[in-house]
DNA sequence: TTACTTATATATAAATTTTATTGAATAATA
DNA sequence: TATTATTCAATAAAATTTATATATAAGTAA
C-alpha cells in the first residue's frame, strides 16, 4: 500500500488536464492504466482525491491538499534526478590534508576548483598524517594529501612534490652563508613533539649538531612566524609557509651550507576506489596546481 | 530507466547500514534483490553512488551528493503519505458566499472551524449568487452559501436560515411604530441595481408605495451604514448588517406595520458530490453555527 | 419537451507483458 | 573457511493492455 512515483506522476498530470484519456495519450498509456493509477493512490490515501464530476476529474478537498503538498516534491525529485544523470560534475569531494598543506596548498586548490567547478562540493579535512590515512582506508575521505611518507597495503600513494625546510630569522645581518653549528646557539623555537616538520629538522640535524638551543615550542606555524619577529630568534619552517614573509623582507632565508632538509608531499586514495570523473578530475586539478604551487616558491 | 520510491527507500537502508545483507533481512527480501535494486539505481543515474570497500559500501562523492539531495525528500514523501492516512481532517475546503453571508456570517463560522481543526485550510470565495453556482457546478468551490433560492438540477440546496430585512435609520424620534407609506418620502438608501437585498425590498413594498425617495444608491452595505449617520436618510438592510449598530444605539429599527420582508438563506453543493469526512464535518459545523448566528440576531 | 441515438468518457475484469524478487551458483575478501 | 556481494535463470508480483460495461452530453426524432 505503498505510494509510487509513478503513480504521482499520474496523478499530477490527471490533476492537469482533468481527463484520463488525455492523460493516456500524453504518456503512452491505456485509458485504464491510468484508471487504476489513480484508483490505488486513492485506496493507499483512504479516501478519493477527486471528484467525478460529470466526465471530468476535478480535485476534491482532500485531493487539493494532497496535490499542493506533493507536487514541489515530485518537481524536486525529478531535478535531482535530471541533474546527476546529466552533470557529470555533480558531487561532493571529502579532501584530507596534513598540517602544512592544509594551511599553506589546500586553500588556493580548493578554491580555484570550486570557481572551475562550481557544481562539486568539496570539502576539506585537516589532521595529522596518521589521521587522514584512516579517513581515506574507511572510504570517509576520498583522497588525502599528506607530509610524511605513508607505507599501507591498501592505500595508493602518489607523489606529488617537495617540500624544502628552511632556516629562517628576521635577523637581519645573518644573510651570508654559514654552516648550521654555527648558529646552534641561537634561540629556536620549534613545533610541538610529534610535529612532522619538527622530526625531519631535527633528524637532519641530529649528526652535526650536539645540543640546539631551544628556546620556545609552539603548535603552529602561524605562531612561531609572530616570535621570529623578535629578532635573534631562529626556526626552520616550510619554505612555503614562509614564502610571503620572505617576499616581504620580513623574513630571512639563512643560507647554511650543507644543509639540505627536504621531505615529500603524497596524495593518497584506497586501493581499488572506484575513480568517478568527479575524482579524476579533482586529482588531476589539484596534482597540477600543487606541482605549480611548489615550483613557483 | 526512472528513479522509484522503492529504490530509494532501499538506497537510504545501505547507506545506513553499509551492508547489504544487513538490509535484506530488515526489509524481508533477498540480497540480491537489494544489489540488483542498487544496480539499477546506480545505472538510472549513469555512475556508482558507492565504493565497495572490502565489504561493505561506502557512498562515493556523488553517491553522497544524491544521498544529501534525495533523503530529506523521500522523508517528506513519507510523511505526506501517513499524514494524509491518518489525519482525516487534513485537506483544503473551498467555500463561497454571495455578498452579506460573507461579510456578516462566514468570518465567524470560518475563523472558529479553523481554530477547531487547523490542519484544513479553509478558501473562502466572495461573489453574487450566480458566481456562486457557477463554481460549485464546475467544482471550484466545494460548498456554497447564497442568499437567493437557486433552481438547478445539477445543485442540491438546504435552507440554513432565514434573513430578514428591516428599515434602519438614525433619527431617533422614529421609534414609535408607523406604516411604509408613511415614510416613503424620507430619503432613502438603495443598495445598487442587481443588489439581491435591493430587489427584495423593492418588491415587498411594490403594492404599498406609488414612489420611493431615493436620494441615494450604493454598492457596499458598510457605505450606507455611513452615510445613515446623517440623520433623516433610511435604508432597508439585512438584520445581521447592522446588528450591531443598533445594539450600539447608532441606528434604529422602523416598527414598520404590516412590513415582513424575509428571504432565505441556502447552502449548496454538486449533486453526486462525493461526501468526504471533511466535507460532512465543515457543513455539520457551518449549518450549525449559522443558525445560531441568525437566532442570536 | 421526452425518448432515443451517437459520441465520448470513466470503470472494471481478464489476459498479458513487464518488472521485481528469489534461489542457486560464482566471485571476492577477511 | 566463513562471510558477503554479484550474477543469472526461474518465478512471483505488479503494471499495463485489451475488451467490455457503464455513465454522461449532445444531437435527433417523436
Amino acid at each position: 500500500m505503498d505510494i509510487t512515483l509513478r503513480q504521482i506522476e499520474i496523478f499530477l498530470n490527471v490533476v492537469e488536464t482533468g481527463h484520463l484519456t488525455q492523460v493516456s495519450k500524453d504518456m503512452n498509456l491505456s485509458q485504464s492504466a491510468i484508471s487504476m493509477s489513480i484508483k490505488e493512490l486513492e485506496s493507499s490515501i483512504g479516501r478519493p482525491l477527486f471528484d467525478r464530476i460529470n466526465k471530468r476529474l476535478t480535485l476534491n478537498e482532500v485531493g487539493r491538499s494532497f496535490h499542493s503538498e506533493i507536487k514541489p516534491l515530485f518537481k524536486k525529485i525529478l531535478d535531482i534526478q535530471t541533474e546527476f544523470q546529466n552533470s557529470p560534475n555533480k558531487g561532493n569531494i571529502r579532501v584530507g590534508a596534513s598540517t602544512t598543506i592544509v594551511d599553506y596548498i589546500m586553500p588556493q586548490i580548493v578554491s580555484s576548483y570550486m570557481e572551475k567547478y562550481p557544481e562539486v562540493k568539496v570539502n576539506l579535512k585537516n589532521g595529522n598524517t596518521q589521521d587522514i590515512i584512516e579517513g581515506v582506508k574507511e572510504g570517509i575521505i576520498d583522497v588525502g594529501f599528506v607530509e610524511g611518507n605513508v607505507n599501507d597495503h591498501e592505500i595508493i600513494k602518489e607523489k606529488v612534490g617537495v617540500d624544502e625546510l628552511i632556516i629562517v630569522t628576521a635577523e637581519e645581518e645573518l644573510r651570508h652563508s654559514c654552516f648550521i653549528d654555527s648558529i646552534a646557539g641561537k634561540k629556536w623555537i620549534l613545533r610541538e613533539k610529534g610535529s612532522g616538520t619538527r622530526d625531519i629538522f631535527l633528524n637532519c640535524i641530529k649528526d652535526k649538531i650536539e645540543k640546539l638551543n631551544v628556546f620556545m615550542e609552539l603548535s603552529h606555524t602561524e605562531s612561531i612566524k609572530s616570535v621570529l619577529q623578535n629578532k635573534t630568534t631562529y626556526a626552520c619552517l616550510s619554505k612555503i609557509a614562509v614564502d610571503r614573509e620572505i617576499k616581504d623582507g620580513k623574513l630571512f632565508q639563512v643560507n647554511v651550507k650543507k644543509f639540505d632538509c627536504k621531505r615529500e608531499f603524497f596524495m593518497i586514495y584506497r586501493k581499488n576506489k572506484f575513480k568517478s570523473d568527479l575524482f579524476d578530475k579533482f586529482t588531476f586539478f589539484a596534482k597540477k596546481m600543487m606541482s605549480e604551487i611548489l615550483e613557483a616558491k
